[in-house]
DNA sequence: GGAGGAGGGTCATTA
DNA sequence: ACCCTCCTCC
C-alpha cells in the first residue's frame, strides 16, 4: 500500500474509506489474546502494561499498522514516541514488514526530543524571553557545551569553581527542567539551591542560551511544554493532528515529557502507553514510576491491558527474576508465564577478586566455544552478554578478553560523537555552518596549537562583547586593528580566512560537503595534528575522523548531519563478525541474549550505595528493577556472580554478596564452586560464600562442599555472634581491623566528623565526610549510629 | 605569553 | 584513577 506523505493542510480533509477495513488482517495472526486487544482497542485512553519479553514491540507495531490499515489516520497524524533511536528505528522497520512495504511517512515516530526539535523549528520565534528569542535554526548544545557554558556563568559571578562545580550546577538545573520549572516558575526553596545561587545562574544561563541561539537538551521538552501552555491555538494545531498517540517504555518518562503528552493528548484522547513499572530504572534522571502507576485516574475510563506471557525466557529464569522483584513493594503487579521448556537454574558463584571473575567468565564462553554445553546446544559469540551495573566493571572483562583473543564489543562505552577527536572536527563543521557558534569557535581557536592561548582569547572576548558581535567577528576586528601580535596575529588572521572560505563553500551548493569536510580537516592543520601525535591512540583517533566523514555522506548537507548528531548520539556500530557483548544494565534494557553473565552483584556495587544513599527505599528498590531487567535479558541461561575483592578507585576493596543474591528464590538457582577454592589462600572466598548461606541458601549448605569449609563455619560463627544482617559486615581475611565496618556504615573521626564507609581496603577506610573524600587507617575512626550493625 | 610536564587535589553509577 | 593548576622552559 502506498502511504500518503505527511502534509500541513490536512486539517478537516476527511479520510478516504478504505474498503480493505472489513477483510481479514493477516498480520493479525499469532497473536495472542492480550496482544490482540491491545493492538484493536484503538479509541480512548489504553494502558498496555507488558512484562519483560512479551512481544510489547510486536504489539505496539501491529497497532500501527492496524491503525494505518483501517485507514484510521494517515502517518502523519500518528505520534509514536520512543525513548531511543534505535528502538524508533526498530519500530519503523517493523512497522514496514507488516505492510510489506516501505513506510514513507511516518514523521512522527521518534524519540521525544526528535519530535520535540521539529515541532520547536516551527514555532522558535515564540520561545523567548523579552527581546531574546529562538531563531529557527537553533543548535543543540551537548552535555560538555552545556558545562563549559555554566563554567563561564559561574566565572562572571566571581564564584569559587571549587565551591560550586559546573557539573553539578548542570545536574541541578537538568533536574529542574526534567519538571519543567522554568527561570520564572522556580520555587522559591529551589532556586536557593547552590548556597542562594541556583535561581540567578539558571537565569542567566538561560539568556546566554538564547543569545546563542542555543538550546540543550532539556529545553527541547521543556520548551516544547511552555510554548504549548502560553499558546493555545499553537496546542490545538498540534492537537488536531495528532489523532492517535502511541508511547513506548511510559515507565520511563518524567515531569516534562509528562506534560508534554497530556497536553497532546487533550485533543483526540487516544493515547496508547506501553510499558512495565518493574522495568522502571531511569528515575534518577527524572522518570517518575507514578506516572505509568496513576495512569488510570489521570486518564479517566482508561483500558488496561496485561501482556503477561513471555515469549523469551525459559520458566527457571523467570521464576528467578519475579522472586526477586516480589520484595519490590507498590508495583501494579503482573504475573509473567511461559509455556517454554524447563531449562536450566540461574547459576550464582563467588568468586576470590574481580580478576578471578573475569577470568572465569572467560573460560565458561569459552567452554561454550568447544561444544561443551550440548544442552545449550551451538552458541555464538553474539549470543552472550556480559551486563555489568558500572560501567568501570568493564576494564577487568576488556584487559581478559583482550588476553585470552576473545572477540568482544562494549556497547554503549565512550560514545563516537562524544570522543575529543569528533567533537573537535564537529566543533569546526558547526562554526563552517554558524559563524556566530561561539561555543564551537572557543574550542577550535586553538586546536591545533597555533598560539592563541587564553590571554589571546580573552582579548578577542572582549573585542567581540564591545562590539556586539561572535567571536568569529571580534576575531576578524581583532586582526584587522592588530590587538595581536607575531605568530598569534598571523595564525588567527589565517583561520579567519579559512572559515571564511569554507563558510562560503558550505552556502555554495555546488561544492559537496563531503569533499568540504575532508579539505576543511585538512587545511585547518587538524588531521596532521593527530598524523605528528606518537600516543598509542593517535591511529584510532585519525580512522574515527575518517569514519566521521563517511557518516557525511549519507547527509545532504553539514546542517543535516549536525543536527542529526546533535540527537542521534549512538552510532550504529556495523556488524562486525562475532562478538560477546559487554554493557551496563542500562544499555541492556530492551534486548535479549540466550546467554547472559551478570557480575558484581555484590553489596554497594549491586545494589549501589549512591543509589541507596540519595533515594533511600526508593533507590534500593530501583536496584532491584535493574536486577530483575538484568535477568530478563537472558533466554536460557543466566549466570550470576560476584566477587570478594574489587578494585574500586585505584584501590582493592572487599565486599559482600549482593542482598538480591539473597532474595533469589533458591528453588530456582543453582550455586557452583569456585575453581581454586581448596588451593589455599582463598580463605575470604570461602568466607563469604559462608556468609551468604547464613540467610536463606542455609539449606543448600549440605549440598555444596563449599559450606563444610572451614572458612565458612568461622564465619557462620562470626554471622551469628553478630546478629546484624549479614551482608552488611565485609569479611576480611584475618580479621583485619576493618573487619569492624562495613560498606555505608557511619564512622567518625576526631577531626573530620561524621562520615560514610564508601570502600574498604585491607585496614584503610575511604570515607566521605562533609568536606570530603579521605583515605583513613581504621584506627582513627569510630563506628556511630545503629550500634548493632557495628558490634566491639 | 604559550606549551608541556609534574604534582596536587578531587572525585568516585546509571543515558 | 583522573583532572586541573601551577611551574618552568621556550
Amino acid at each position: 500500500m502506498k502511504l500518503l506523505d505527511d502534509s500541513d493542510d490536512f486539517d478537516g480533509v476527511p479520510l478516504s474509506h478504505r474498503a480493505m477495513a472489513a477483510r481479514p488482517a493477516p498480520y493479525l495472526d499469532g497473536l495472542n489474546a492480550a496482544q490482540r486487544a491491545a493492538v484493536e482497542v484503538l479509541d480512548g485512553p489504553v494502558l498496555m502494561l507488558a512484562g519483560a519479553g512479551t512481544g510489547k514491540t510486536r504489539a505496539l507495531t501491529t497497532r500501527i499498522a492496524h491503525l494505518l490499515m483501517l485507514g484510521r489516520a494517515r502517518p502523519g497524524q500518528i505520534l509514536a514516541v520512543t525513548f531511543t533511536n534505535k528502538a524508533a528505528r526498530e519500530m519503523k522497520d517493523r512497522i514496514a514488514r507488516l505492510l510489506g512495504e516501505a513506510v514513507e511517512g511516518m514523521p512522527w515516530l521518534g524519540t521525544f526530543h526528535l519530535i520535540s526539535v521539529k515541532i520547536l523549528r516551527r514555532h522558535a520565534e515564540l520561545i523567548g524571553n523579552g527581546d531574546l528569542h529562538l531563531k529557527p535554526s537553533f543548535t543543540i548544545l551537548d552535555t560538555d557545551d552545556q558545562i563549559r557554558l555554566m563554567k563561564q556563568l559561574i566565572q562572571a559571578e566571581n564564584l569559587d569553581e571549587k565551591r560550586w562545580p559546573a557539573r553539578q550546577l548542570a545536574h541541578l538545573i537538568d533536574g529542574w527542567k526534567n519538571r519543567c520549572l522554568t527561570p520564572s516558575n522556580l520555587p522559591r526553596g529551589e532556586a536557593a539551591a547552590f548556597d542562594g545561587w541556583g535561581g540567578r545562574l539558571y537565569a542567566a544561563y538561560q539568556d546566554r542560551l538564547l543569545t546563542l541561539n542555543a538550546v540543550d537538551f532539556g529545553d527541547l521538552l521543556m520548551h516544547c511544554v511552555t510554548l504549548f501552555q502560553a499558546h493555545p491555538d499553537v496546542l490545538k494545531t498540534w492537537q488536531d493532528r495528532f489523532r492517535y498517540i502511541l508511547v513506548d517504555e511510559y515507565q520511563d518518562t518524567n515531569v516534562a515529557q509528562y506534560m508534554w503528552l497530556r497536553l497532546l493528548a487533550q485533543g483526540h484522547r487516544n493515547i496508547c502507553c506501553v510499558g512495565d513499572d518493574d522495568q522502571s530504572i531511569y528515575g534518577w534522571r527524572g522518570a517518575e514510576v507514578g506516572n505509568i502507576l496513576r495512569f488510570e485516574t489521570d486518564f479517566p475510563g482508561a483500558q488496561v491491558i496485561r501482556l503477561e506471557q513471555n515469549y523469551r525466557s525459559t520458566p527457571q529464569i523467570l521464576a528467578a527474576a519475579s522472586g526477586l522483584i516480589a520484595a519490590n513493594a507498590g508495583r501494579l503487579g503482573k504475573t509473567l508465564w511461559t509455556d517454554a521448556e524447563e531449562g536450566e537454574r540461574v547459576r550464582l558463584i563467588g568468586h576470590w577478586d574481580s580478576e578471578a571473575e573475569a577470568r572465569w567468565i572467560g573460560e565458561e564462553i569459552e567452554a561454550f566455544q568447544g561444544g561443551h554445553r550440548a544442552a545449550l546446544g551451538p552458541v555464538s559469540l553474539n549470543d552472550i552478554a556480559i551486563l555489568v551495573r558500572a560501567s568501570h566493571q568493564m576494564r577487568a572483562f576488556e584487559d581478559r578478553f583482550m588476553t585470552i583473543g576473545l572477540p568482544y564489543r562494549v556497547i554503549g562505552g565512550p560514545r563516537f560523537y562524544e570522543r575529543q577527536e569528533i567533537r573537535d572536527a564537529m566543533a569546526y563543521f558547526r562554526l563552517v555552518v554558524s559563524p556566530e557558534d561561539d561555543l564551537a569557535f572557543e574550542r577550535i581557536v586553538n586546536t591545533p596549537k597555533r598560539g592563541l592561548g587564553d590571554k589571546a582569547v580573552q582579548t578577542i572576548q572582549t573585542i567581540a562583547r564591545q562590539n556586539g558581535v561572535s567571536l568569529l567577528e571580534g576575531a576578524r576586528i581583532a586582526v584587522e586593528e592588530k590587538h595581536l601580535s607575531g605568530k598569534g596575529l598571523a595564525n588567527l588572521r589565517g583561520l579567519v580566512t579559512d572559515i571564511g572560505r569554507w563558510h562560503a563553500d558550505a552556502i555554495d551548493s555546488t561544492v559537496r560537503h563531503v569533499e568540504l569536510a575532508e579539505r576543511l580537516l585538512d587545511e585547518s592543520g587538524y588531521t596532521a595534528m593527530w598524523q605528528n601525535e606518537k600516543s598509542p591512540d593517535a591511529p584510532g583517533r585519525l580512522d574515527n575522523l575518517k569514519e566521521l566523514v563517511k557518516a557525511l555522506e549519507e547527509f545532504d548537507n553539514l546542517q543535516g548531519f549536525l543536527e542529526h548528531v546533535a540527537l542521534v548520539m549512538d552510532r550504529d556500530d556495523g556488524e562486525a563478525g562475532e562478538e560477546v557483548s559487554i554493557m551496563t544494565l542500562h544499555a541492556a534494557k530492551g534486548l535479549e541474549f540466550p546467554v547472559v553473565f551478570l557480575p558484581g552483584w555484590e553489596d554497594g556495587l549491586f545494589p549501589n550505595q549512591r543509589a541507596m544513599d540519595e533515594q533511600g527505599t526508593r533507590g534500593l528498590e530501583e536496584e532491584r528493577r535493574l536486577a530483575y531487567v538484568g535477568l530478563t535479558r537472558a533466554e536460557r541461561l543466566a549466570t550470576i556472580s560476584f566477587a570478594g575483592n574489587r578494585r574500586l578507585y585505584g584501590q582493592w576493596q572487599s565486599s559482600m554478596p549482593s542482598r538480591f543474591v539473597d532474595e533469589l528464590p533458591q528453588d530456582h538457582v543453582e550455586v557452583l564452586t569456585p575453581p581454586g577454592l581448596y588451593g589455599g589462600g582463598y580463605g575470604g572466598a570461602m568466607a563469604f560464600a559462608g556468609a551468604n548461606a547464613g540467610t536463606d541458601m542455609h539449606d543448600r549448605a549440605a549440598k555444596a562442599d563449599v559450606y563444610n569449609s572451614p572458612g565458612w563455619k568461622r564465619m557462620q560463627a562470626r554471622a551469628a555472634e553478630r546478629k546484624a544482617p549479614v551482608h552488611r559486615t565485609p569479611v576480611t581475611i584475618d580479621a583485619e581491623p576493618a573487619a569492624k565496618f562495613g560498606v555505608g556504615d557511619m564512622v567518625s573521626h576526631a577531626k573530620f566528623g561524621e562520615g560514610r564507609i564508601m570502600g574498604i581496603a585491607e585496614d584503610t577506610l575511604t570515607v566521605q565526610f562533609e568536606t570530603g573524600f579521605k583515605t583513613i587507617k581504621a584506627g582513627y575512626v569510630r563506628p556511630v549510629g545503629d550500634g548493632d550493625d557495628v558490634p566491639f
